[in-house]
DNA sequence: ATGTTACCTGACATCGTTGTCAGGCGCAGT
DNA sequence: ACTGCGCCTGACAACGATGTCAGGTAACAT
């Protein structure tokens, strides 16, 4: 009876894995001076790391880096995950891309998944990354409370927040200042003596349609104007209940004279019940989210930008600072949101 | 001297991760009683596999996959390798999406990546997921040749190539129909009368850009066209180039009456300098690639739209069941391009 | 009572790597 | 010649799990 049959496939099989011991052999040496090789460490003879180093092309070796880190000290896997609301929207793919270019930088490779804002698909995924034993963690939060999702032993696990600030949990968030930028939109409109409004937004239990919202009113509370009176609409999840909706406000008896949509699509509802009523010069639109194009519409759709590659990039850093051991209190980082004049929401409102 | 010493942070200590021996002398049984049940294996008696989840739920235990898949005989990490062109571009995202749906339905988590068409990218890229072990592989391939990207200990691992097939290495692959698409864009040109043509394409290193004009050119040769004499550009990478190399056209002494666009950002390009020029209505557009807010250019936009959702989705499938042993041979399978009619394509061309 | 079978259960080796540690060698200082 | 130090090097245990295997118990047939 043999004792170890492992390293009988080694000649023959074409599709074998080398392991760190066929390396060894090979290069006739200890199979911890290959792992000082493959990892850079000091105190190896130069004829002894070449000769490693050749044996390694010759099998075509590759470090196995899940049984490295189930050793090795810092347990690092070198992955990290990425919670974004769904990875197919621009907002969330340019968030993706941008913190997948720093993190591939430091070879470390990203788990994305998206969320749909479904709080159970929120509670498995941080349990499959978890599972994973993942470094860190980016997450767009679902759940009113992020206590429970996280288990006590992972709460030093490295984690940052975008778009939305965590609640029951500290840590750092990265988010666009929602409500300064619905409120720069209602100051625009207003300077245009605008007086009659629509607000149409998405899903009020996601913390970013509230604070939108606030800022919205609260400017045009400021300017005089009773907000309980103005058309408000919530809850509009996709783009052909936003265009019904326009689609009524713009056919009633007192239509408003300024639309504000607080969702990227939200606003192409609403631009799709402009251009069907061929309103779309008579009544002003200024949406919340850049979109691909807006300057290529009749007239060109004024937004309020967010910058998802600038917060996508502070996230990861962020990240990569908490990984490597930055302790300081966590803290809630502001992106700007930007005007963009294009046309629709410089329409001044109809005699 | 103690021998060991990792349980003894067990009780005081928060944040230790607990392990498969912590919760079985928690609940008073083996180690392998308590990764029967953690796995749902059969041959554990009700009363003990209560005593184990109890424990576990106590103690918030979580398997850790990696140090299972070193011992485990399949070896599966649950967890695949995808290469994008770009993320954050509409058509990879898609893709994405689509593709992390049908693994996450399986508990398979998805590490994505962006190559941007470079083939140092891809290799590293490659090299790191199967680094980690990733179970499969779905890429869109760059290099010239992918032999040399996979060392032979790796050639059965699970592969689908996306949106270009492979070379030098046998694979499933789903591709657009590409030329099949381009000729159909030529046909419908055709049709509307149109005879001076121009073409804008992509990096013609790429598989996709070659089978576009191929497509394109062949309808027109068909159609007694002297093909020679079409204005054709290759190499156009970005949007701007694209407008540059359109308004030249379009301000030359014999400007196209019809201009087919290879492909997205070509076509973007190529709809600011038709609008800045105030053309739009006169010479007729086709691109490749549908986009959000086609419908609402003025004209809309004729395109020939690919399905990425559909390619990601056939993909994803066919790498499941490679993954669950399926071993015919291997295939490429096409999605057919659809032809979208919106206005811009019908422009005839002027008199 | 005994043998057979089916079901539970845990000790132990092992996956591929890294941390610890002790040993060997060569060279400088005395 | 001897000690001390620095540099290389490999044997061995261990990371957290699973596969193997043997032992133990209860139930049933003989």
């Amino acid at each position: 009876m043999l004792t170890t049959v492992s390293n009988e496939m080694q000649p023959k099989n074409p599709n074998y894995r080398p392991t760190m011991r066929n390396v060894a052999d090979l290069a006739g040496v200890g199979i911890k001076t290959v792992s000082r090789v493959m990892n850079n460490e000091p105190n190896v003879s130069e004829a002894t790391r070449e000769r490693v180093l050749k044996a390694t092309r010759q099998l075509n070796y590759q470090l196995d880096m899940a049984a490295g880190s189930l050793k090795r000290t810092d347990r690092k896997t070198m992955s990290i995950g990425l919670l974004l609301p769904n990875v197919a929207n621009p907002f969330s793919s340019e968030i993706n891309r941008a913190i997948e270019d720093i993190f591939n930088a430091r070879g470390i490779a990203v788990f994305a998944a998206s969320l749909d804002d479904d709080a159970a698909r929120e509670a498995s995924l941080i349990t499959a990354f978890l599972g994973r034993r993942v470094d860190g963690l980016i997450l767009t939060p679902i759940a009113a409370n992020q206590a429970y999702l996280i288990p006590e032993h992972s709460r030093d696990l490295p984690m940052v927040f975008i778009d939305r600030e965590p609640r029951g949990i500290e840590a750092d968030a990265v988010v666009t200042d929602n409500a300064e930028g619905a409120r720069r939109a209602a100051a625009h409109l207003l300077a245009r003596g605008h007086t009659r409004f629509a607000y149409l937004g998405d899903r009020f239990d996601i913390q970013t349609a509230q604070q939108r919202q606030n800022g919205f009113f609260t400017e045009l509370e400021k300017a005089g104007i009773d907000t309980g009176l103005v058309p408000t609409f919530n809850g509009v999840i996709d783009e052909e209940s936003a265009r019904q909706i326009a689609l009524g406000l713009i056919n009633s008896a007192e239509p408003p004279t300024a639309i504000f949509s607080a969702q990227n699509i939200v606003t192409f509802g609403v631009l799709h019940a402009l251009k069907e009523t061929g309103k779309n010069h008579e009544i002003a639109l200024v949406g919340f989210d850049d979109f691909l194009m807006a300057d290529m519409l009749e007239p060109g759709v004024t937004v309020i930008a967010q910058h998802p590659g600038e917060i996508g990039r502070i996230a990861a850093e962020r990240l990569l600072a908490r990984i490597d051991g930055d302790e300081q209190p966590s803290k809630t980082y502001i992106v700007p949101s930007e005007l963009i004049v294009r046309g629709s929401g410089e329409i001044p409102p109809a005699a």
